[in-house]
DNA sequence: TGTACATCAGTGAACGCGCGTTCACTGATGTAC
DNA sequence: TGTACATCAGTGAACGCGCGTTCACTGATGTAC
């Protein structure tokens, strides 16, 4: 094919970042080798290393691209023009509990075994701290916004974890019960009914 | 070395399951090889295949091992005979949380990447699976059991879930504030103090 | 109880494959004049 | 505006290493007589 053009150039390197991020979340970045990301991306292995200094720097730039898409999304499910905001925080709980291409899965969930912090791979662990950290706070503003009681931050982070842990059980499993049940117990408890405060036997 | 008699044999062959699934626990199933288990275990590594037929026969074996553990000692944490059994759940729940050596990592948080059905693993899939459930069910008996109201399902598992997420995002992130939080909200907050609802607004 | 032979747990080297990375090469692109 | 040269994005083969697996071999164990 011979040379591309800078900006040509530009775009392939951005196809791939896009291409391996899509792929790193479906898969996870281990059974994702670049062989496979370049030949997605339309071109042969041996280019990679023209745009990016090893797969370690890939994994590091397309999970913060993850991240920052998925972040995007949760803002525009926090503010929807037509709608009021009310009911902005269910609104995000449904479309984290929605069925999504694989490719689309949430990556803390998809890229938590791999950013962990025995896995020496220090930049995507850094990449995953602020990941993480920029969606809760994405998810406290919604909640905190149009909401007619406050929501203690312990509370927040409890429904957060069990957002988290229902996908990974559910993606782990393969049964979408786990998925389904927490969305139920999230979205259908009517407060009118509060619950019993929580899965605990009163103190004697 | 030589030969090892039937009693000895059998005691390595138990001794490499242990070494595995604590180091399965440790790291993940990928990040540890054949020669690590077998070297730790006090052999070379060309004896393995005198005791399996292969890595992934020992890893679906090994968590069977880790998930059976957890479920013993939750059942202890369950019934413990000097304490009466309504805070078995809070004691449950509080050992879930405390800080333990990474090779006694919860099964359910340290498979969870390579027990996904699109790893190909299907013995390890069916292992993890049962152990979940093994697990959870655990948790639902601890939780009905002296429990002044009855506590929904829907409810077990929304905290099920938490805990897994906070276990997940604290491993991922190194940072063990999500799990501290979880367990604060899980323990701390008082019954006589009604959670107001779940993290959303009411209705309009 | 002793002897001869078969079995087989464990050894340690080697094989084979996958995958990240390197490299010589191509030819279009960018630049200097 | 055209020409000569340097640059460099992309190619495709090869390298090197790690790791699961195999294999010939050893010598203690188990067994048959």
């Amino acid at each position: 094919m011979g040379r591309s053009n800078r900006a040509q150039a530009e775009k392939n390197r951005q196809r791939i970042v896009d291409v391996a991020a899509a792929a790193f979340r479906k898969s996870g970045t281990q059974a994702v080798t670049i062989a496979d990301v370049m030949t997605q991306a339309g071109m042969t292995q041996g280019g990679f290393y023209k745009h990016f200094q090893s797969k370690e720097a890939l994994v590091a730039e397309a999970c913060t691209n993850a991240f920052n898409r998925s972040a995007q999304i949760w803002k525009e499910k926090g503010r929807q023009p037509d709608d009021n905001v009310d009911g902005s925080l269910e609104r995000l709980i449904a479309h984290y509990f929605s069925k999504k291409p694989p490719e689309k899965t949430c990556p803390m969930v998809a890229l938590a075994q791999d950013a962990a912090p025995h896995q020496a791979n220090h930049a995507l662990n850094a990449v995953y701290q602020t990941g993480v950290e920029q969606l809760f706070e994405t998810f406290a503003a919604i909640a905190s916004e149009g909401q007619l009681k406050e929501i203690s931050r312990e509370r927040l982070v409890l429904t957060f974890a069990a957002m988290v842990g229902a996908n990974v059980l559910s993606r782990a499993t393969g049964d979408q019960k786990w998925v389904k049940c927490v969305k139920q117990a999230l979205l259908d408890q009517p407060p009118s009914q509060p619950p019993a405060s929580l899965p605990r036997a009163s103190r004697h």
